[in-house]
RNA sequence: GCUGAAGUGGUGGAACUGGUAGACACGCAGGACUUAAAAUCCUGUGCCCUCAACAGGCGUGCGGGUUCGAUUCCCGCCUUCAGUACCA
């Protein structure tokens, strides 16, 4: 029979269903290997050629890995929580779980026919019960713990009580609140319950905290930073305000360090890494507070170069520091209120653009260097963050550009304060070379010795010491919407409490519309008599949607598991994710918080693994290829019924039209489908170019409304999923970003009926013989069985593709069909193309391909006696001459010399050298 | 600006450790089969000079360098993409 791609796909999955092939063993002598997928947030949209690119290259890598002998966890399964289904939910009345139940049954339709090797048994979806019931547990944990610095883990928070009960507040080092009180154990005996409620909240690893958030009156929600762009939601595009309101926030700077360090252990993209690192932007100084001048406040700035203080001119605030308007002398203030009203008026645009200009305001007011004694002014300026540090900046311009252009645009004076600093009467000099001058008690000292110096100075003066500051804060996590986890808390007295543990999970209650209440509540706020023991009430917010995603790797390791989030076994053999594969748009988000709770479980002797991801990689993105048809216009530029070919628009006066790439292939439009694509183009006439209409092309996202989106289901109905499998992987680096195009598919389809061939004679009958193969034969294939090797293991799929269509190629310019050599071919290709090779394996008379052995590479079928040795001229390549391999520097000298041909490119001239390199190339130099 | 990645035929891309640049595929051109088309098969296909062949020259973003030999290493620049942004 022909390649029936169609009736073979459809046997095998049924197949690998009722055998669950794919099922990870829960107890193994065999190796471990956990391959795992970013799990999909099931959109109503369905699957997209892009999305799958990383499924395929898992779904290989898995494959392998189990011909290889390893035990394979690859699992499955969905972050079904999320606002889409929300917002549909407000459209349309329909609950949110009807949504996404739907939109999950067309992605595992969808994903099915693809022919992955999920170990479904283990599926799990973040908006069941029985899966949100741990996130609740997780949270719970979180609560009940703290942040100690001595022993640079999170401990239950029972300890931090043992020490608060021994001896008080002073010797605990704590990743906490600011505003955390002082206090001896007699006072902590002596709070109320609510006292100590408070204060142990202050240092909770999650807490209540009032905080200044993303609200987005559209949408009726908070948004995290990452899902706010340029004061834009990044969903939907609505305006976004900031406002104040208690927040459930997570500590992840208290894991700051420790998320820093466990970059340089994890194999994962340099580019990820660095992302990660800038996020958490630590930086390494010192927090120095200026005494304001005719006032009991201090303003506490960080600096990096506390070393430079003695060259500090002025200090800066940033114009929504809370002490401006304190601090402005009555005849500045005009000036200082002109000056913020005109920042509020920036966009954060228009500041980003005006990045180059300066300004600022001076306040009238003086504050003391703690360190020399000197006044010098206090102004504010746009240029300093509120958000960053402590909001305020001490400037010294003859070691900083900005704060050099600030002072020579308002006349401030320019100290220099190391010996080494040059021209900076021109331009500010960051050096810290050389010997500190103008710098009291520091003069003469160089860097190292300066800053140790003056930290312990400041310490000791109770003016500052040395600090480390870190860009990013704490994670805000609760949110105003329905579909998502509920908070296990309610709450007594104003306080909050965690429920039981058997009291999980705490379900989503049905409410009559997913909007928040008329009082401006949550949605929650609308679920009639939703109270704890029907008194108390619970926390109406939502967790975000990265709650769910940041330890699913965990459940997929025991799914079922009623009584733990995993058991202890199956951790403990499972340990982490060996290869984890999916976009880079999660390095800030996913990835980080991730590591967060990983870590945070790891502390409690939950999870074995500092790091859950040991390698990562980035599949690229998949964009969209659009087509154009080109409408000629009249004069006055109506559009007409004539559409002209791309390659003679410039003839006529036209305008670009999107057309659906479906009805395009290699840029020719079929005219047929055209007519019947559009009613309004029934009639059209067209302009042709060699008989055929070409389309314009350009790269975009893919997406809906510009017709480029390619669905896979047709492309897996015309060519089977193993020509879509191996297509995109053909299409090129699996990191690279590239965009879609179907133009070679036809190329791997016919790679595939070739070697559907090799197994059958002219009248496609199946026929393999017996006899013993050939040693080209055997090249052939130990060849191609070590490329796929080096390939998968260096994810290089691609090129795979490349080397398989060249030895089906070899084969079948052998006429090979013997078995011996057949048999090895299909396994190799099993993990790529696994439906038709699952086929030809069983009409070898075999059974389940996935219990196979990958062939051992045998390197002596690869030895040649003979190359055929690039004979170059003085580096350029001028002829082959074969040569026996056995042959050394001198005989080969002789023997290339002997030669005619070569002689006759010499010409007469006498070589001056011969470089010869066995097995690889002679170079002649003349 | 900073950080990171990348730049190779008409196109996607290959060349893994400095050793034959352009594998494999698409497309295109020509041919076979066919009444014809599709499918299939065969041949050719980096550019320039040449009717063509032979031979030659050029060629991996640009300019230099190291080397017998550079897509690969070094220096300087340009462009594109991604992230980030007055981070003190």
């Amino acid at each position: 029979m022909d390649y029936q791609f169609a009736a073979i796909e459809q046997k095998w999955q049924k197949y690998w269903a009722e055998n669950q092939s794919f099922k990870a063993e829960a107890n193994s002598d065999k190796p471990k290997y956990y391959v795992l997928d970013m799990f999909p947030y099931p959109s109503g949209a369905g699957l997209h050629v892009g999305h799958p690119l990383g499924y395929i290259a898992s779904d290989i890598f898995s494959r392998y890995k189990r011909l290889k002998g390893y035990n394979v966890l690859h699992p499955m399964g969905y972050d079904s929580f999320g606002l889409p289904a929300e917002q549909y939910a407000i459209q349309t009345g329909q609950h949110p779980a009807v949504t996404t139940e739907t939109n999950i049954n067309t992605y595992r339709r969808q994903l099915d026919q693809i022919g992955f090797s999920f170990d479904w048994s283990r599926e799990v979806r973040t908006s069941d019960p029985a899966y949100y019931k741990w996130t609740q547990w997780i949270f719970m944990q979180l609560f009940n713990s703290w942040y100690n610095l001595e022993t640079d883990k999170a401990e239950p928070i029972s300890t931090l009580i043992a020490k608060f009960n021994e001896a008080g507040s002073a010797d605990v080092k704590a990743a906490k609140d600011e505003d955390t009180r002082n206090f001896l154990p007699t006072d902590w005996a002596a709070f109320s319950e609510e006292e100590k409620q408070v204060e142990l909240l202050k240092y909770r690893l999650t807490y209540l905290k009032e905080s200044t958030v993303n609200w987005c009156p559209a949408l009726g929600t908070v948004l995290a930073n990452d899902e706010v762009k340029d004061g834009f939601s990044e969903r939907g595009g609505f305006p976004v305000e900031q406002k104040k309101m208690m927040q459930w926030s997570m500590r992840i700077t208290a894991y700051a360090d420790r998320l820093l360090q466990g970059l340089d252990t994890i194999d994962w993209p340099e580019p990820m890494k660095e992302m990660q690192r800038n996020w958490i932007g630590k930086s390494v100084g010192a927090s120095v507070k200026f005494k304001v001048e005719n006032s009991e406040k201090q303003i506490e700035v960080f600096t990096t170069r506390v070393d430079t203080i003695f060259g500090v001119s002025y200090l800066v605030l940033a114009p929504e520091h809370e002490w401006v308007a304190e601090l402005t002398t009555p005849e500045q203030k005009a000036d200082i209120e002109n000056y913020i009203a005109q920042t509020k008026k920036k966009s954060e645009l228009d500041r980003m653009a005006d990045a180059k200009t300066v300004s600022g305001a001076f306040t009238g007011t003086y504050v003391v260097n703690p360190v020399s004694g000197e006044r010098v002014q206090l102004w504010i300026a746009d240029y300093v963050l509120a958000g960053y540090g402590t909001g305020a900046v001490m400037g010294v311009p003859s070691g900083d550009q900005r704060d050099w252009l600030f002072a020579t645009h308002f006349n401030l004076p320019i100290i220099q304060i190391l010996d080494a600093q040059k021209d900076i009467n021109v331009q500010a000099d960051p050096t810290k070379e050389g010997k500190y001058i103008n710098s009291g008690f520091i003069n003469g000292m160089e860097y190292k010795e300066a800053v140790a110096f003056l930290n312990q100075w400041l310490e000791d003066q109770g003016v500052g010491k040395a600090k480390v500051n870190f860009r990013q804060r704490d994670a805000i996590f609760g949110r105003q919407r329905y579909w998502g986890e509920p908070i296990p808390v309610y709450f007594k007295d104003g306080l909050p409490y965690l429920l039981k543990e058997e009291e999980l999970p705490l379900l989503l209650p049905e409410i009559d519309k997913y909007l928040p209440t008329e009082t401006g509540e949550p949605p929650l706020g609308r679920a009639e008599g939703w109270k704890y023991e029907d008194r108390y009430e619970y926390e109406l917010s939502t967790m975000p949607g990265w709650a769910g995603s940041s330890w699913y790797w965990y459940r997929y390791m025991d799914a079922q598991n009623d009584s733990e989030f995993a058991s202890k076994e199956a951790v403990n053999y499972w340990k982490d994710v060996d290869l984890y594969i999916g976009g880079n748009e999660h390095a800030t988000g996913h990835l980080l918080y991730s590591r967060f709770w990983n870590k945070f479980l790891k502390d409690l002797g939950f999870v074995q693994e500092e790091e859950p991801f040991k390698k990562l990689i980035n599949q690229g993105m998949i964009q969209g290829r659009s087509n154009f048809v080109y409408r000629v216009v009249d004069e006055e530029g109506r559009g007409t019924n004539t559409l002209v070919s791309a390659g003679l628009r410039k003839d006529y006066k036209s305008i670009a039209l999107h057309v659906d790439v479906n009805i395009v292939e290699n840029d020719v439009l079929d005219i047929e489908k055209f007519k019947a694509w559009r009613d309004e183009f029934a009639n059209a006439e067209f302009i042709l170019e060699n008989g055929k209409y070409v389309c314009g092309v350009e790269v975009e996202k893919m997406s809906k409304s510009k017709f480029n989106v390619v669905n896979p289901d047709v492309l897996i109905a015309q060519y089977g999923a193993d020509t879509l499998r191996m297509y995109e992987m053909f299409l090129g680096p699996l990191e690279q970003s590239k965009p879609w195009n179907t133009n070679g598919i036809e190329g791997v389809f016919k790679f595939l009926r070739k070697f559907w061939r090799l197994f059958h004679n002219e009248a496609w009958e199946f026929t393999v013989s017996d006899a013993e193969p050939t040693k080209a034969e055997l090249k052939a294939l130990h060849k191609i069985i070590k490329k796929v090797q080096d390939d998968v293991e260096r994810f290089s799929f691609n090129t795979s593709v490349s080397s398989f269509m060249i030895a089906v190629n070899d084969l079948t310019d052998l006429k090979c069909n013997k078995r011996a050599v057949l048999q090895d071919l299909v396994v190799v290709l099993a993990a790529y193309a696994p439906h038709i090779c699952e086929e030809l394996w069983s009409l070898l008379g075999n059974k389940d391909l996935s219990t196979a052995q990958f062939p051992i590479f045998n390197p002596n079928y690869l030895v040649e006696d003979e190359f055929a040795y690039p004979i170059s001229i003085n580096g350029k390549m001028k002829m082959n001459l074969n040569l026996s391999l056995t042959l050394e520097q001198d005989e080969a000298t002789v023997a290339v010399l002997a030669n005619e041909q070569v002689q006759g490119f010499l010409n007469g001239a006498a070589p001056k050298k011969i470089i010869f390199v066995k097995g690889k190339i002679v170079n002649i130099v003349v």
